[in-house]
DNA sequence: TGCGTGGTTATTGTATACAAAACGCGCTCG
DNA sequence: CGAGCGCGTTTTGTATACAATAACCACGCA
């Protein structure tokens, strides 16, 4: 895109990414303006995106918020995603060609050596897991697959991303992958959904584990409800 | 959204609908301008919207075209809304009040009604169906998968409206929201699933034929001016 | 004291002017 | 005759000024 507005785009998630602002809290253009360095007419194309992608959320009367994301929707997001990404696992499995196969290994290679990295290279294994499920998309050859998993994809990485990630959670992502090349591999669909499913599922409860340990001793989760 | 931006695109949306530009056309931001009489600025926001829901798209210059959809363009959406829209479906059939159905109820009487017109109200029509679907989406009570949807749905209305719809088909559509209705107050998940992935399967077919004849059409596209 | 009300400030929305980039055309030169 | 290059024109991108709207605060009145 345009050079002003990408930069306004992503020096605001490097700012939401770094933790100086909280969840909720309001933000303006003129400031966004401000820290970004352009004006506000590429910050608002920027905030567009990032509303899209619900990093940011304007209040009913159109002031700009961080978004602040509960459980609920943590688990939605994971829901929407899980649909989606088996579904391109699954047209991946069949497109794939040989040398997207090769990458995705050296992609795994990369993210498992920033895996047993002491201490684990987060920003390392969360580049290579993008590149990962990027190759995945890209092989789905279904643009606005890629299209709406962009969006659901980016947000809760930028929101959450201050958390610790466990190095036994960072190696069983790292084996998912492996499973999924081997499915790949074999040219099995119904595999490489699976596997999929299996993953990002996990995925989800990891998330969701660090979002709310729940400080209410009793039960977890109560609030049964959604499926 | 904000008074001018949403003129702007109901305007240009308008616009698209009346069949005054063709498919793959160029347009410029200047001219939506004029045409929706507002100035650029909120043109491009409008615009932004349009791309999002792929009924406009830009060349890899930023040159704006009207988007040209191919069957299999076609094809990829409603797989994809279909398989969001089998979901919601599923949850709504667990959330939706008594309220909520009889709404349904009252919007598929009037479609009913459009449709059993001669000849068929189809502007009533698409609009009583837009209607039903969002109770829908509403009832699901998911604000991304809503999101999601909404850009899924509309672009093909808009590239496509000016085709005929025969009564037959729309009078089938009819009585799939019948069943619809019946299994969401039946309260039964999975019968609305079922229901809503045949409806829009066959939505597809219909919607398909009238844009290609055939799949591997002889010689029906020359050059896909895309962009 | 509680609540409405008016004005003041903060924030977003729109228009316009200007800058940058891309297209097209004609011209030159081989 | 054709290919590449330069320059004017078109189109998009950005900055800035201004308008409209919403939040805030203080004040007065019951």
């Amino acid at each position: 895109m345009s050079r002003a507005s990408d930069q306004a785009y992503a020096t605001i998630r490097a700012h939401l990414l770094s933790g100086a602002v909280k969840a909720g809290e309001q933000l303006t253009e003129d400031q966004l303006a401000q820290i970004t360095g352009v004006s506000r007419t590429p910050v608002r194309e920027a905030v567009r995106r990032l509303e899209d992608e619900l990093v940011l959320v304007r209040s009913d009367t159109k002031r700009l918020f961080v978004a602040d994301w509960s459980r609920d929707d943590i688990e939605e997001m994971f829901t929407l995603r899980q649909m989606l990404e088996c579904h391109a696992a699954e047209r991946a499995a069949k497109r794939l060609t040989r040398e997207q196969i090769a990458a995705l290994e050296q992609v795994n290679r990369d993210l498992t050596a920033a895996v047993e990295q002491s201490p684990p290279d987060v920003v390392r294994f969360l580049d290579a897991n993008r590149a990962f499920h990027e190759v995945i998309i890209e092989a789905a050859d279904s643009p606005r697959l890629g299209q709406l998993l962009t969006r659901l994809v980016e947000a809760p990485v930028v929101l959450r991303t201050a958390r610790t990630y466990s190095q036994s959670d960072l190696r069983q992502s790292a084996r998912d992958h492996d499973e999924l090349v081997a499915a790949f591999a074999a040219r099995d669909p119904d595999w490489a959904r699976a596997v999929m499913g299996s993953h990002l599922r996990r995925a989800f409860h990891t998330f969701a584990k660090a979002v709310g340990p729940r400080s209410d001793g009793a039960a977890s989760d109560k609030d049964g409800g959604d499926a």
